[in-house]
DNA sequence: GCCGTTTTCGGCCCGACTGTTTTCAGTCG
């Protein structure tokens, strides 16, 4: 079991516990178990009793359903809870502004158990007559409920990378050769179908090994000779398993990684790509495992320029090309650093001096600091007086090092409901670099977000516009923004905006990229890691930054050390001009 | 149930915002 695991049944259990009006101070336990739990490096499923009641918001009782957990992957309690909760009762918890009291309302006063008849009642007027609801609640529940459904069956590029890569690793040892292709192989950032190459000269054998696998449910109805379609048992996304024979693998693993869009594309002569590539004669030397080389030899073909995975999703490839070189597009590797970070100054989980150090160990000469200004209080956000200990901390770190690593003095300043910025200009002063994000009062009109926005990205201290629409994928819209005046407003006051690299986020969106790179805008694939895990999340970002044409040239972190050094002391004097 | 003592029992929590209220409960990050 790992932390998160026995943190998210810690964490359920107190909820039902409070779902179910148990007592509120022992429901509050748990909670707070799991909160502190969540931030904690200790390795919880292999310490014993008398460790874990060490930790903070651990007593013996919680000690000891940590010791279940971990043993028997159950909590008898959370068993019990969830035997008298129906299904859709647990499926409210997914509504955004739905807590516990509202879902509780709803069960016991409406008798809702499931989300057909939560969408019933809101439609019908019923959720509006509830004391305590109105109409402005109904609306936003049955708003909340639609983009739900719209999320349906969907999983966030990191979770169908790690789905697809158990599949190789369970079909492997079965097949020839099994390939990744389709939106994994495309790196979109939202999946409803994780779709692997399998070669085979045997459809009627290949479906039997299949489905003489464990965990792996067939969906009959919509499966074919050729195609298995079903489950990976306990992810809600559809698996397609497609049949080629050797000498198809490579033509297919191009078509069916891009999609229909790309595709169309029409090349010399007006013939569409997925014409040449079916009709091509392409250089298969039977097996050969080297798909560029075959995927090159189509564009070529085809009289169009060579488009990487990542950018097979409409004609916007096209045109970027004709002004681009792929070697342009940037890369893990042109990464010379990283901004926005966490540490246990604020809601991280490891201290700065070992986020540093992780960052060396990567290959990175710099690591910057951005914990949580003062109004993120939920966050343990950092007040002016300690920030200037922590300045003190890094300024103690930095004489540690060599000429060639150094740790920035940032900060996520929360941008407050005028746009200002939460510290005054003597404490904005102390810091290398400023990374201005949005994180309450997310509720806005479009203009309202706008024009917060850009009086954040007018403040002469704002370095970096953070995380711009804070959408979460597949759980939150984000505020609705009008893009194109943000990035002019970016380009006028020389500010750099955030590719918030979480798979959670990937905001801003890789739509708005080309325009910002047009407008002169740097983009700053940003982690906003909060352990060690979290820094490499930068890779999502490089994915995302390419899928958006993003060039080294324009990517704001892989400036050397020495650059990044010049840029901020530039940026520092500019203001005190 | 946990914590922290004024050491074995009494008090537990961060603050902004929203929508529903008419003074505040519920949610969120």
């Amino acid at each position: 079991m790992t932390n998160s695991e026995i943190v998210d049944l810690l964490e359920l259990t107190g909820r039902l516990m409070e779902l179910h009006d148990r007592d509120a101070f022992k429901t509050r336990s748990y909670q707070t178990a799991a909160f502190n739990l969540d931030k904690s490096t200790a390795d919880l499923s292999n310490m014993p009793v008398e460790e874990l009641v060490k930790l903070q918001g651990v007593g013996k009782s919680v000690a000891q359903k940590i010791r279940e957990i971990a043993e028997t992957g159950h909590l008898t309690e959370l068993d019990e809870l969830l035997a008298q909760t129906p299904q859709g009762v647990l499926d409210m918890f997914r509504i955004k502004g739905l807590g516990v009291k509202k879902v509780r309302t709803l069960w016991h006063e409406l008798g809702i158990t499931n989300l057909r008849d939560l969408q019933l009642a809101g439609e019908n007027g019923q959720i509006a007559k509830i004391k305590g609801f109105g109409a402005s609640t109904q609306e936003k529940i049955l708003a909340a409920l639609e983009f739900l459904q719209e999320q349906q069956g969907k999983v966030r590029m990191d979770k169908a990378a790690m789905i697809a890569n158990l599949l190789v690793e369970r079909l492997t040892p079965h097949f020839e050769r099994v390939e990744i292709s389709g939106q994994v192989r495309r790196k979109a950032q939202e999946v409803d179908a994780i779709q692997l190459l399998i070669q085979t000269s045997d459809p009627v054998a290949a479906m039997l090994t299949l489905n003489g696998l464990d965990n792996l449910e067939q969906n009959v109805p919509d499966s074919s000779p050729f195609a298995w379609r079903g489950h990976l048992a306990g992810f809600d996304v559809l698996v397609e398993l497609l049949f080629y024979p050797a000498e198809q693998m490579n033509r297919q693993l191009f078509i069916q990684t891009a999609t229909d869009a790309h595709l169309k594309q029409a090349g010399t002569g007006g013939v569409p790509l997925l014409q040449v590539a079916y009709s091509s004669v392409l250089p298969e030397s039977a097996n050969t495992t080297d798909v560029t080389e075959v995927e090159t030899a189509i564009y070529e073909k085809a009289g169009l320029p060579y488009i990487v995975p990542e950018m097979r999703e409409d004609d916007f490839a096209f045109r970027w090309a004709s002004r681009h070189k792929n070697e342009e597009l940037v890369t893990w590797d042109d990464l010379k650093g990283t901004l926005h970070n966490h540490s246990t100054w604020s809601d991280g989980k490891q201290s700065v001096a070992d986020m540093a150090a992780y960052c060396q160990k990567l290959g990175l000469s710099y690591f910057g600091i951005a914990d949580h200004s003062k109004t993120a209080s939920y966050a343990n956000g950092l007040d002016a007086e300690r920030v200037r200990q922590q300045q003190l901390e890094i300024d103690e770190l930095n004489k540690g090092f060599g000429a060639d690593f150094r740790i920035f003095k940032g900060i996520e300043s929360d941008i407050l409901g005028d746009g200002s910025l939460d510290y005054d200009n003597d404490t904005l002063a102390t810091f290398d670099y400023v990374v201005a994000s949005v994180h309450q009062t997310l509720t806005m009109s479009e203009e309202k977000a706008t024009n917060r926005l850009l009086r954040a990205i007018e403040n002469p201290y704002t370095t970096i516009l953070g995380h711009p629409t804070g959408r979460l994928l597949l759980a939150r819209e984000g505020y609705p923004i009008d893009h194109r005046a943000i990035i002019d407003a970016c380009a006028e006051h020389n500010v750099i905006i955030e590719i918030n690299a979480s798979p959670y986020r990937l905001d801003i969106d890789w739509h708005w990229i080309e325009y910002a790179m047009q407008q002169g805008v740097k983009l700053s694939i940003n982690p906003d890691a909060h352990d060690f895990a979290g820094l490499l999340d930068m890779h999502y970002g490089v994915a995302i930054g390419r899928k958006g044409g993003l060039t080294k040239a324009m990517t704001f972190n892989a400036l050397t050390l020495t650059e990044m050094r010049e840029y901020l002391k530039k940026r520092r004097a500019e203001i005190r001009k």
